[in-house]
RNA sequence: GCGAGGGUGGCGGAAUUGGCAGACGCGCUAGCCUUAGGAGCUAGUGCCUUCGGGCGUGCGGGUUCGAAUCCCGCCCUUCGCACCA
């Protein structure tokens, strides 16, 4: 270090050792949970202990450190905490790779962490740790566990479930992302297994509904939840097959019901056997093993054509009383609804594609809203001067050809009188031996001796072989709307699905479409064929798992008694120690599940499942609050005051699982009386990812930064150009930055600043080397800034009185206010750190002229330079420390009060305001408050303006605005 | 396809309520300092310019004295959901 040749030298990492281990040694960040006026919970998500963090994750606990420092300067109790989300995966396959326990690969992991937070200088209330893999924590996982069970939350049942092969584990819904295991990417095969379920669905409404109590929380988080608990408002509606078996179905438009034409039944739908006739046996089975083997990714495909196979067999529309056949195709999810539809092709986009593929009847039943109908004249149906005619009742048409048989009119009609209009026409002029359709609005097909309404699957047969009849060439048309489909005009037409009113549909037919909803739910369950329901894309939590690395489920399974839970004060039920030589489930471990039945004594079953790990962190922030506490989860009267959290941060990948379990959780504990809140987080913030730039040769893959030597980015092994992008750090894209070489080079303070600095808090940012050179410049400029004018700081009050600064003093004193306030808001109002950085160098940039010229006030140069280190303290506290103790003070920064502004240095005596001549500025004014105060002054000032009146000279003033203290506007011509 | 963000100099970004676009930083240019530094200091830096000024916040319209900001229509991009009946 330059340290020995020059003392004066900003020695960041002899500042750093001298100041990482004071905090905590002063116990700033202890906190007394006891504590009950101005206390502030400020919680970062836990992570999971993977062996290091890189400069990404120190973002996230950046963040942290920084608002807790200024908390606890404005003298809150605050309460940081950290953990350990300890269970899973990894930690067992680094085991089984190493020939080691899971617990000595976390525990080296969680000291490496902890090491890297003491580095950093981020603080937490150590002494509240908690590790979710010990059993002084899972023992209250699995209490938590048996209080849902006990209130009818956790059950077990049969399931097909999402299990992944390469992980040896069933997964939750939420873990299958994109159809694929979030964690390794296979593609999950179902399977059916008994499984524990948590009864989130329950809760699914409210859920929904406090979601709108969530004002702090990010909207496309909100969002991102309302759309996963996916409520949708409908009917339940029983159809019966022939054999009388009931098939009901849900429908959020039960105002179709009419147009349902044929039914659609998931292929794993218990009735399909029932239905399925002897000759259709064969497809059937083949299709369902085809279903069953297509993976999810190809079956949510949504391009994808549609697949499908009839049963054989048919069900009766309810309100039609027609008899419809019952299909099966994998369109229909088994685990939506009740696993079966009525299909309405003609106002339903996915039916309409079935029914189009497979020749399927299509009857519209909703009227159009736009009133827009469209007709094709053939060339040839009518005389030559149908066109006039249509010009006389101004009704639109193109002339264009018809493929190979000449022109014909492409008609568009509008509204019901217009269309009445063309129909009375065509059927006085259609040549004999044609016919004319008009779709759309109506649907009408006019024949030379009279006109055909497709109002049913009958009229649709019926148009049909009469059309075929005409023109042989649409022999192979099954249904009317299949030969319209044929032609590229009707197209955008066939089918819509707008709320309008309804037709062909019985005594119902002309109900408003505003009505209609209400009205048939209303007629369902007068009938008895049906209700209204609410249906909920969410399901229940799947929380089984076949793994060891998590807290095994107490459950105990006897011949005798059935299921029982193991009584509470035999919790925890530990996990067996064993050795790591392959994947294992607690099942394959001997001796494991032998025990006898807490109830009657006799031999019983362990349940062989650990947790989900979304269970141990759906409660964890709870835990923090108590952490010592053997004899309870926690403490109610210290948990009520605490929670909600007042701010919780973390990442946005969190914004479904965890946090709709954590929600979920805490709302189930509050119904069993252990909690007086029903929301865990009043307020929330999703920090976006740090990236950095990734080099990727063809050849060799992915290279670490620092191997890629040339400047035109070569591959260093075959010379190839090499592909830069940028991603989220990574060790598999090699490019992670490691904090131990920043903190190494430049410090930690500088990382920190850098971090913050970088852009907006919420969004994803480049990691760049370059900027992180600026931060550290900065540091050092204050270093020389303030370190050698400590003797003129020394024995001087440190409160400016403006009525005795020059007028750069003056300047200078108010921009230590105005930068006080913009700093305090921008922390912790507004989270926005980069512009709260960007304040303190503007501060920087007045004060470094000022302590230079020989002028500055010793009180001012005092009051800047100790604001200055405050302010700037919470982002690098270890350079301000090292300042605030060398500028004279005894105390740590964080026994001083966050520094408070003046209003009235606030107020400038002079503003400079803008004047714009038609839109455009052309001159600044100075006035003083008072004049700027007065529009009608404001307006003197600037007209009396040199340049103004060179602009405005021999024009005419039309208007002038001034708006005080803001701007003058002038319009001339 | 649906939903939510985003698009501003060479780069990251700022503009908090419709009121001076480009704060702050990086990079770059020129110079100074010398205990030759991972430093420090000074000046400049949106584009064009005939030096008057003109143009400029993805594109095209609109509202307004005034629009990065509000409205309408597009384009691009990131993320989430996606055959959800």
């Amino acid at each position: 270090m330059a340290q020995d040749r020059n003392a004066d030298a900003y020695d960041f990492s002899a500042i750093e050792a001298r100041w990482r281990d004071f905090w905590s040694e002063r116990g700033y960040f202890q906190t007394d949970t006891s504590a009950r006026e101005g206390t502030y919970y400020y919680l970062n998500m836990f992570p999971y202990p993977s062996g290091y963090l890189h400069v990404g994750h120190g973002r996230n606990y950046i963040i942290g450190d920084v608002i807790t420092r200024v908390k606890i300067m404005r003298g809150l109790q605050v309460l940081n905490p950290m953990g350990w989300d300890a269970f899973g995966l990894p930690a067992e396959n680094a085991a089984i790779e190493n020939e080691t326990h899971p617990w000595t690969f976390t525990k080296k992991n969680i000291e490496t962490s902890k090491e890297q937070f003491r580095n950093w200088g981020v603080q937490f209330d150590w002494d509240r740790e908690v590790t979710t893999c010990l059993p002084d924590y899972y023992k209250w996982t699995q209490w938590l566990f048996i209080q849902l069970y006990k209130n009818g939350l956790a059950y077990k049942k049969k399931a097909t479930v999402n299990y992944c092969p390469t992980c040896d584990t069933v997964l939750a819904n939420e873990q299958v992302v994109g159809g694929e295991c979030e964690r390794c990417g296979t593609a999950p095969e179902p399977r059916d297994l008994e499984q524990w379920f948590f009864k989130i669905t329950d809760y699914a409404q409210r859920l929904l509904d406090d979601l709108d109590k969530l004002e702090k929380w990010p909207d496309n988080v909100v969002k991102m939840q309302e759309n996963w608990i996916g409520r949708s408002e409908g009917a339940e509606v029983v159809f019966k097959t022939q054999t009388g078996d009931a098939i009901p179905v849900f429908t959020t438009r039960p105002d179709t019901l009419w147009g349902a034409t044929f039914m659609v039944l998931a292929p794993e739908h218990p009735l399909v056997d029932t239905l399925a006739t002897e000759q259709q046996r064969d497809a059937i089975s083949s299709y369902r093993d085809q279903a069953a083997r297509a993976s999810e990714i190809d079956r949510l495909a949504t391009d994808r054509e549609k697949t499908g196979v009839f049963t054989g067999g048919y069900a009766i529309n309810p309100a039609s009383g027609e008899k419809i056949p019952v299909w099966i195709a994998d369109y229909v999810l088994m685990a939506y609804g009740t696993g079966a539809i009525m299909a309405v092709p003609a106002h339903d986009e996915r039916d309409f594609a079935f029914a189009i593929k497979f020749g399927l009847p299509i009857i519209p039943v909703i009227k159009r809203t736009d009133g827009v109908a469209k007709s094709l004249v053939f060339p040839d149906s009518v005389d030559d001067n149908f066109a006039c005619r249509l010009d006389a009742l101004h009704i639109e048409y193109d002339r264009r050809p018809v493929g190979d048989l000449g022109e014909g009119l492409f008609v568009t009609l509008h509204g019901d009188d217009q269309i009445d209009k063309y129909v009375e026409l065509m059927r006085e002029n259609l040549s004999p031996n044609n016919w004319n359709e008009i779709v759309g609005a109506r649907w009408a097909f006019v024949f030379n001796d009279g006109v055909l309404e497709l109002d049913s699957t009958a009229s649709d047969r019926k148009i049909l072989s009469r059309c075929k009849a005409i023109y042989p060439p649409i022999q192979k048309n099954r249904t009317v709307m299949e030969m319209l489909n044929g032609l590229s005009f009707y197209q955008d037409i066939l089918f819509h699905a707008e709320y309008g009113d309804m037709m062909n549909s019985g005594d119902f037919a002309g109900t408003p479409g505003c009505k209609a909803k209400a009205a048939v739910t209303a007629w369902l369950e007068e009938q008895g064929i049906g209700k209204g329901t609410i249906n909920f894309r969410l399901h229940d939590w799947l929380i089984s798992r076949q793994r060891y690395w998590g807290a095994p489920i107490p459950m105990i399974h006897c011949d005798v008694c059935g299921q029982v839970p193991v009584p509470e004060d035999q919790l925890p039920v530990l996990l067996p120690e064993t050795k790591f030589i392959g994947k294992m489930g607690l099942a394959d471990i001997p001796g494991y599940a032998d025990t006898t039945c807490p109830t009657c004594g006799g031999p019983a079953k362990r349940d062989t499942d650990t947790m989900d790990t979304f269970v141990d962190s759906s409660w964890y922030y709870l835990r923090f609050i108590n952490s010592q506490s053997t004899d309870k989860i926690f403490d109610r009267g210290d948990v009520d005051h605490w929670l909600p959290v007042d701010q919780y941060v973390g990442g946005v990948e969190h914004a479904i699982l965890h946090l709709l379990y954590a929600r979920f959780i805490t709302k189930a504990l509050h119904d069993m009386g252990h909690l007086g809140f029903q929301e865990p987080f009043a307020r929330l913030f999703t920090q976006g990812m740090v990236c950095h730039v990734a080099y990727r040769c063809a050849n060799h893959g992915w290279l670490y930064p620092k191997d890629v030597t040339t400047d035109d980015k070569t591959c260093p092994r075959c010379g190839k150009a090499l592909e830069i992008s940028s991603f989220k750090m990574s060790k598999s894209k090699r490019n992670v930055v490691d904090p131990k070489e920043i903190v190494d080079f430049y410090g930690a303070d500088t990382e920190r600043l850098y971090t913050m600095f970088m852009g907006p808090p919420d969004r994803d940012i480049d990691w760049t080397d370059e900027g992180i050179r600026g931060a550290f410049r900065f540091l050092n400029r204050v270093w020389h800034l303030i370190v050698p004018n400590i003797e003129r700081l020394a024995n001087v009050g440190a409160i400016a009185d403006p009525d005795t600064l020059d007028e750069v003093g003056v300047s200078l004193w108010r921009r230590v206010h105005r930068t006080i306030k913009k700093v305090s808001e921008d922390i912790e109002e507004r989270f926005s750190f980069n512009t709260a950085v960007a304040a303190i160098m503007e501060l920087f940039n007045e004060l470094s002229p000022y302590i230079a010229g020989d002028t500055a006030d010793a009180a001012l140069l005092r009051q800047a330079v100790d604001s200055l280190i405050l302010i700037l303290s919470p982002f690098t506290p270890f350079v301000c420390e090292e300042l605030w103790q060398r500028t004279g003070h005894e105390d740590s920064i964080l026994d001083q009060s966050w520094p408070n502004y003046e209003a009235i240095a606030l107020e400038e005596d002079t503003l400079e305001i803008p004047v714009q001549v038609n839109g455009k500025l052309r001159a600044r004014i100075t006035v003083s408050a008072a004049v700027a105060a007065s529009a009608n002054e404001l307006k003197t000032a600037a007209l009396a303006n040199e340049r103004i009146q060179e602009a405005v000279e021999g024009k005419q003033l039309l208007k002038a605005i001034a708006i005080p203290g803001k701007m003058v506007s002038l319009v001339i011509k």
